[in-house]
DNA sequence: CCCTTTCGCATACCGGCGGTATGCGAAGGT
DNA sequence: ACCTTCGCATACCGCCGGTATGCGAAAGGG
């Protein structure tokens, strides 16, 4: 359908300005980045930047995005090769756990994007890519009767703010068996989700 | 020693300079907050913050410095008040989730601290402050055989993201019986660092 | 006591930033 | 071929963090 040459244009202007963006985001944190350096590595105006988003911040929204949709769809595509739900969680644990590691995720999705789009919207959209995705997880797991029956929200946020401080440890961390350790200590913590049918469970003590 | 009325009228204005930031950065967050509302707030200029702080960035650093100490005293004070070492931990976990509830706490200690200083400075300041204690029972708690051995280093980190991200969400919870689903919840994931004597741990499966 | 120094802070000013208003040339419709 | 639309560049503005300088009062020596 050739859908017209401007058209075209006007996408690759877009794509170019979020790789801009994105890049120099992970690299320098939103603050200290202005919006000079990014249209001039764009190679575009701070014209054509208005025309595509309405502020610095939409930008950087529009890239946390873009981060958090492809954090999400390797942790789906790492746990759908898994059968067993349990098995799922732990395998979606550990691949989100590993893209946590990446720089560019580190700083623009765990660090500067609270503090940009403010708390509320930063964890509506995590909401969205991710912790969504944790939390049916957990609550198949519940009905199945594998891990112990309780609120989910609680234990989304629980789970999900550990691997989240952890992958930020983790990238800062010179000693390589930190990683195994880490996952040795949160599949412990999940560990403690399962349902012992022939114990009574005794958490609340 | 009367200590001179210029050094008591320095204290002063530096203190108010500390309330009036720690105010409005805790209201309307960092970046949203100017030099110039501080220090008409403090009923200063900025001559007088720029002799006292080197900058925007250190007199939030300095306010930060301010809560997590507050913070740390308030789980210190109530762990302290336990005998034994398991319960010190439990009651500085639930002291931890309830002191990081407050409004200040959240904004300039959870969401804009790593932002702001960046990530690692920001742990070095919690690890000074809070992440210290909670790694100290730790040890202790694996040296009187009461957890399971392990490196306590990504335990710290999983167990104060779990209780930062949980806090975060908390405060924004309108459901009064999300702090009590919390608290179940995390006491479910302590209780599985204890080590059961009469069973072999099998954690790593 | 007075003179000098020091010091805590106010005043005035600057470069650079995010944001906006406007202009312009080329693509798209008719 | 004409006019419209649209994608983007240019020029400009207000504000903010940061700095240089000035000043009046407290400290210190004789």
């Amino acid at each position: 359908m050739a859908e017209g040459v401007r058209t075209r244009q006007r996408e690759q202007t877009k794509r170019t300005l979020l790789r801009a963006g994105r890049r120099l985001f992970a690299t320098h944190g939103y603050a200290a980045v202005g919006l000079a350096e990014i249209v001039h590595t764009a190679g575009v105006t701070k014209g054509a930047l208005y025309h595509h988003f309405a502020g610095k911040a939409e930008l950087f929204r529009a890239v946390l995005e873009q981060v958090q949709q492809e954090v999400a769809q390797k942790v789906a595509t790492t746990a759908d090769a898994e059968d067993d739900p349990w098995e799922q969680l732990k395998a979606g644990c550990r691949a989100f756990l590993a893209a946590s590691t990446d720089p560019d995720v580190q700083q623009i999705m765990l660090i500067d994007g609270p503090a940009v789009l403010g708390w509320s919207d930063w964890r509506a959209l995590d909401e969205a890519a991710s912790a969504r995705h944790l939390a049916e997880a957990l609550t198949t797991l519940i009905e199945e009767g594998v891990i112990t029956p309780q609120p989910v929200e609680p234990l989304t946020h629980l789970l999900s703010g550990a691997m989240n401080e952890a992958a930020l440890w983790l990238a800062r961390s010179a000693n390589p068996s930190d990683l195994a350790d880490t996952w040795v200590a949160l599949s412990q913590l999940l560990q403690a989700l399962r349902l012992k049918p022939t114990h009574p469970a005794a958490a609340t003590d």
